[in-house]
DNA sequence: TCAAACTTTCAGAAATTACTGAAAATTGGA
DNA sequence: TCCAATTTTCAGTAATTTCTGAAAGTTTGA
């Protein structure tokens, strides 16, 4: 690996977390030096930056595709294939957030949809239940929640970023506005 | 492993999401099996439960509890360490949150407060810098987000999470009132 | 159609991570 | 204090994952 030191350290650094993360150290390295290069990069600029293999790269870039994480490009009188990382962060936020749930989180609802609709055969099963709907009720209000949020526009979403926990006392102020407002309000839920 | 079916396709599918996750088989099956445990169990319950060896499961509860997921709790009259999980399940939502933001964010904060202070060295390093800058910035602003919700109460947290995109009409509303009463107003940001 | 340029696949090697059993350490009570 | 019950550690092994080089595949343009 031969790169400017502030460039290798966030791209080592990247492979160190990768491993945190689910993806393997190559992944996260190559990940880490398209986000931050100043241009599109081919394969072979990949191998002489981070010392891995070609077949290597060609499996890791594989990978960051199907995870919609960078983007191929061809330049013009170049037949290779050139890829980066899109420019914008949230996007880049969004895609990973996205992605995640449909790996991680989708297959757990599923698997504990099946099992709530299980008639138990004991007591312990019965409170297995309980306590898998719990886990269920959570996860599909967060969400529902965050799909709602990653669906705003870039603009109200950071401003509501920034709001922070003043959010509550918004609420709470709308809240109250609408009980003394509104006629048909009795109890929601 | 000798479990109830429901019970054990919920313990086996954890076992096979922590690979997804950060976490091994046995650790994932064991804090499965202790969630949904009417229960405490102690390690040899576990052993039968799920088929492991008592040192294995003795290693996935030492990270089980440096995670704080788990509790452990002695019952009067037996010497043996009983484990089981936290009841609220927003609570168990809220450690897991905290345990990731210290171990998977900071570092990675920490990196890049170092990389954004140094001298670039160049154009390609200058680039660099200004992209770690913007992944810092989404980094900051998501993580206190993250925390101010994660201090609020559960009620607030739960209502605020029903009314999903409508805290975007919300905001907005807010947002013109408080543009029409204030008289300072001016650029915020 | 062919050849050159480039990319992907894949079997096996290397590295890493998970797991086990045996032994050591700890704990609580007699 | 000592003993028995229980937990932890750890070195070695098993399993898994990652990585490589060689070979096969694909694409483009002459």
């Amino acid at each position: 690996m031969n790169l400017p030191p502030l460039i290798q350290s966030f791209v080592l650094h990247f492979g160190e977390m990768g491993s945190h993360w689910g993806i393997n150290r190559t992944v996260g390295q190559i990940y880490a030096l398209l986000y931050v290069s100043d241009k599109p990069l081919n394969a072979d600029d990949i191998v002489e930056a981070i010392g891995c293999s070609r077949s290597n790269t060609s499996m890791a870039l594989k990978e960051l595709q199907a995870w919609r994480l960078v983007k191929l490009q061809h330049l013009p009188g170049d037949r290779r294939e050139y890829f980066s990382t899109p420019d914008d962060v949230w996007a880049i936020f969004k895609t990973l957030a996205e992605e995640r749930q449909k790996r991680e989180v989708e297959p757990t609802l599923t698997m504990l949809r099946g099992a709530i609709l299980e008639t138990p055969g004991s007591d312990a099963e019965r409170h297995a239940q309980a306590r898998m709907n719990e886990m269920y009720q959570l996860i599909e209000l967060v969400t529902k929640w965050f799909a709602d949020i990653r669906d705003m526009d870039v603009d109200t979403l950071q401003k509501l970023m920034k709001l922070g926990s003043q959010v509550q006392k918004v609420l709470q102020f709308t809240q109250s506005l609408s009980r003394l407002t509104s006629r048909d309000s009795g109890k929601e839920e």
